[in-house]
DNA sequence: AAAACGGGGGT
DNA sequence: ACCCCAGTTTT
């Protein structure tokens, strides 16, 4: 029976609300409905163990299998690991990806020799020093080698604990994480005389119940709660924010940007213009802009320098902005403003606004044309103002 | 195309 | 102590 480690520190976990059940209940589910019969669940080799762990981090239980087997066929023992070749091992690798995996394996097993006698360790704070081996995965090793009483994190369990206990906040940011580690830490299940196997099937069944019932796309409560040992405490089932929670990692803040556009009105036709195949709008008919690149922005500026602008095409009596909307793509969300000029007089050399893909275009013109959502949406709210 | 993943590494 | 990455699968 392995020494029970320094306890948690229990001032961190008092504010964490976790039923007294919780561990009960999933070690009663595991031992009824999880993962029963797989390769690395009939042993307590932790050399076997740590295997099956590194194997799982980044492969699926079907896929892992069979490179398990082959590899512990080959290399029954952390001594055959560690006095393997490199070439040996990476070839019983192959087809696994992530291969500085492989390559922390090797050296773990060669420092297991050399610091532990070869013994593999199952005390967490000492597997944690191993190269491949965070701080879940070393609990996860205890727990299943040797029954430790240690809280595991992973993936599937931030999703569960996410939702069982209505974290909102992003679990790859700090304080939340540290919060999610109290509660693993006072979730687990408490003394008695069957903590060890409890430990097993406890640690076993939040994987399980991650992988199996509380899953990222459609979580198996939703078409039956019976599923979930844990449906009846779920926040986040409770609140309706299963698709909600755990949070998604939150997108950097798109940057803005701004253009002034111009409609210039004359003769109840307004200025369009094809822009070019490439980039944003490619092909597509749109407005005259101006660069607006600096703000903060004056609008009787921008009044000035449309008037500016609109001496290209004729003779502009007055402008005045008209409207405001911001379009949102994929990259950039982008400001619009838009400043209405109305024209007294267009430029004699009409001939050469045509050659530049210019056009005056009357209302009934439009709708067959190709415009950015904006763009039309703009036209449409100045109906009046431009052709009436 | 984007999110997720557990640990390592860099700042 | 924090932030970000590698390398791959899943959604």
């Amino acid at each position: 029976m392995p020494r029970r480690s320094a306890a948690p520190v229990v001032s961190a976990s008092a504010s964490i609300d976790v039923p007294p059940d919780f561990g009960a209940r999933v070690v009663h589910w595991q031992r009824q409905h999880g993962r029963h019969g797989l390769p690395w669940q009939n042993t307590r080799d932790p050399y076997r163990i740590w295997l099956s762990e590194i194997m799982l981090q980044q492969t699926q239980v079907a896929a892992v299998i069979e490179y398990y087997q082959r590899f512990l066929s080959r290399l029954p023992t952390v001594a055959d690991l560690a006095a393997a070749s490199s070439d040996d091992v990476m070839a019983l690798w192959a087809g696994l990806g992530y291969y500085s995996r492989a390559r922390n394996l090797h050296r773990c097993a060669k420092l297991v020799v050399e610091q532990h006698g070869g013994r593999f360790p199952t005390d967490p704070a000492v597997l944690v020093t191993l190269p491949g081996i965070g701080r879940s995965t070393a609990a996860a090793i205890a727990a299943f080698s040797a029954g430790v009483r240690s809280a595991i994190l992973d993936g599937n369990v931030k999703r569960v604990f996410a939702r069982c206990f209505g974290v909102h906040g992003y679990p790859g940011e700090k304080a939340v994480e540290n919060r999610m580690w109290a509660m693993a830490e006072a979730a687990l299940p408490t003394a008695g005389p069957t903590q060890a196997d409890d430990m097993v099937a406890y640690t076993q069944g939040l994987m399980d119940l991650g992988a199996t019932v509380c899953t990222r796309g459609k979580p198996g409560c939703i078409d039956d709660a019976g599923r979930c040992p844990l449906a009846d405490i779920c926040v986040a089932r409770r609140d309706g924010l299963t698709a909600v929670l755990p949070v998604p990692k939150p997108r950097a803040a798109v940057p803005e940007r701004s253009t002034v556009m111009l409609m210039l009105r004359h003769g109840g036709e307004v200025l369009l213009g094809l822009r070019p195949d490439s980039g944003v709008w490619g092909g597509l008919w749109s407005l005259p802009e101006i660069d607006a690149p600096g703000l903060p922005f004056d609008p009787q500026e921008a009044e000035h320098a449309a008037l500016d602008h609109a001496r290209r095409f004729g003779t502009p009596s007055r402008a005045a902005m008209v409207a405001e909307l911001t379009h949102v793509f994929t990259h950039f969300r982008l400001l619009i403003r838009a400043i209405r000029v109305d024209m007294a007089a267009l430029a004699v050399h009409e001939s050469a606004a045509h050659t530049d893909g210019w056009r005056w275009l009357g209302l009934h013109e439009l709708d067959a044309l190709g415009m950015p959502a904006p763009v039309r949406r703009l036209l449409e709210s100045q109906r009046g103002g431009l052709f009436g």
